[in-house]
DNA sequence: GATTAGCACTCTACCCGTGAGAGTGCTAAT
DNA sequence: ATTAGCACTCTCACGGGTAGAGTGCTAATC
């Protein structure tokens, strides 16, 4: 379809075009490369790809900027990925290295490392444990009829519950019931608590009832959070100068509504994903402001382990090769931390 | 200082300022308001208010606006704290009540709230447990050599971590040991804790070493977390029409440096605060954007308990009474909601 | 003495026309 | 097939000119 001059020109107008954010022009291209041909070889090329869809003018007179197909084709067939500097790398991973405790601090970092190396939009979610089976509960008395229900689930994952118990119940009680449960119910999956409950008394029911509905919720995911950082980095780009594109794009993303719009969890099974622009119908009927923007999600964690999703949201005209690379580096860096945390 | 009918002038400019976004013209104040004199003597007390410094002229030929000293005579001596309507406050009781399980939903929900209600940017912290003592610690075994430490604090509030012990030990063994250190550090702050050190067993001092690090992550407020929402309200604003305040604006807020700068706590304990424009120095400093800006801080919760604090960020020109008056009856929410959950 | 109508003055915002500059497409020569 | 040359187009920045809004002042009025 295009010859090896084409891809050539077309690779040199987006690169051209992502760094300096203005539409290419002949000359330029023959002034800031060696091309081997005349300005005049380069518009007529340009004309070609143009009328293949590769590229377009915002008016007559103006030079070319790529199109959503532009991008894919670089994407797809001409970036080649770039490794992180060994010290770019480093300092990712001392910089988690400084947090020991707690993965929601983990996903917070991510969050704004990524932001700050990719300079745009970051969204990272929390790790969410896969299809979580008991691995024990306790029962904590708190006051006369109060007690807390703390719940150990696969990989160490903890849940807490107040419960109002009917009748007062000593720790000594309490202990015993756990014990019974325990045993009962030891690496059970909802399903097998439900389809247990039957025998219970209408204490332990109380308690179960209580596990079931914890479980469900971690399992459907939705104790997960996303974080989202560097909205002043992607605002502050050239598109977003006109303030009502900025609105735009801001609604879009404040109050979460990215992270319900796009299907994370689902794109980011398939290791890193990019979707340019249009491409994803879900985004595009988001907003406007979205057809004018690319999203790059990537996945991590240990399978059947726990697991969440890296993402990068940034103008089209973005450094594909970099974002890309840093997303995969990053989520490699999370991966083994989960592994190494869970063990 | 001032004349009756000036004050009524001031405060009929304020509000009319706040509601329109425009300059004030002494016509139009006549025109929608029954002051009962003429233009040109409402221009002459104009002038006044001028002379006076709480009022000022963005050019020759234009109506009014109020400087932050108008303002702040407006909230301190004119505006009458309105209470949010029966239909309002039900709402809000309502959305809380659905979400049972966690705090972290609390003040995310919060957030959630306020940024809808006072349509600005709402900052929100996670409660933060005053001084807390040990109620409770469990080990469960995990795997051989890896235990997961829960340490239940002051009102069930709840930390997990993992520990790598030296020795294998089985469930039973850690059992033996979480009872004996239940037994001799029960109801103990991390001072006495410290203190009681010298006399235990390597494994023991390894457990209670982690105890400390995390009861002073606690103590210290290290792990509270902020949220923040409605940037896009507060960025719609006419006052950010002009895309570089808007990025001056965002690039104070993303990345939780607005947090950073503000006192939240300090702020938080003398009830609802008022910071109107270059008002407070720290703020001050923290941007140009900040300057034109008003906060208002709340704080919430239960004293000795947990306590955190919730804050309105918008353009100078704000509703100030229904503001101050949502993040009061916010506040009279958590906190009623804090002691609840406390017991 | 306070209030007000009238009026000249000022400043902004917007419209419009113009010209420079950048970049193209076409054509004819190589 | 490539290229130099040239006419054409479109944008953007600048400047003048005008309408409108709002003030401050002054002189008349209550």
């Amino acid at each position: 379809m295009l010859t090896e001059r084409q891809t050539h020109i077309l690779e040199l107008i987006v690169s051209e075009y992502v760094e300096r954010a203005v539409p290419v022009a002949s000359q330029a291209l023959g002034r800031n490369h060696q091309v081997g041909v005349s300005a005049a070889t380069i518009r007529s090329e340009m004309a070609e790809l143009e009328a293949q869809g590769y590229l377009n003018q915002p008016h007559t007179s103006a030079g070319r900027i790529p199109t959503e197909k532009g991008y894919r084709f670089y994407v797809e067939w001409l970036m080649h990925e770039e490794t992180l500097s060994q010290e770019a790398q480093q300092t990712i991973r001392h910089q988690f290295h400084q947090i020991e405790r707690g993965q929601e601090r983990w996903t917070h970092l991510a969050a704004s490392i990524l932001a700050q190396t990719v300079e745009n939009v970051a969204v990272v979610t929390s790790p969410h444990v896969d299809a979580c089976h008991i691995k024990h509960l306790e029962l904590v008395s708190l006051q006369d009829s109060t007690a807390l229900l703390v719940l150990v689930l696969d990989q160490g994952r903890l849940q807490q519950q107040i419960l109002r118990l009917e009748q007062p119940q000593t720790q000594d009680e309490l202990s015993v019931v756990a014990a019974r449960l325990n045993q009962r119910f030891g690496r059970s999956t909802v399903r097998e608590v439900i389809a247990g409950e039957a025998v219970l008394t209408e204490l332990e029911r109380q308690i179960m009832d209580t596990v079931v509905e914890i479980m469900s919720a971690v399992d459907e995911g939705g104790l997960d959070e996303a974080y989202l950082e560097g909205l002043r980095h992607t605002l502050g780009q050239p598109e977003f100068t006109d303030s009502d594109r900025m609105l735009g794009l801001l609604e879009l993303l404040d109050e979460h509504n990215l992270t319900r719009t796009i299907p994370l969890r689902a794109l980011a099974r398939e290791g890193v994903t990019v979707i340019i622009g249009a491409e994803h119908p879900r985004l595009a009927e988001a907003g406007e402001a979205m057809r004018e923007c690319s999203v790059i999600v990537g996945g991590y964690g240990a399978p059947g382990v726990a697991s969440g999703a890296l993402a990068v949201l940034g103008p089209m005209r973005m450094r594909y090769s970099h974002t890309i690379s840093t997303v995969r580096y990053l989520a490699d860096v999370m991966s083994e931390l989960i592994t190494e945390y869970y063990e």
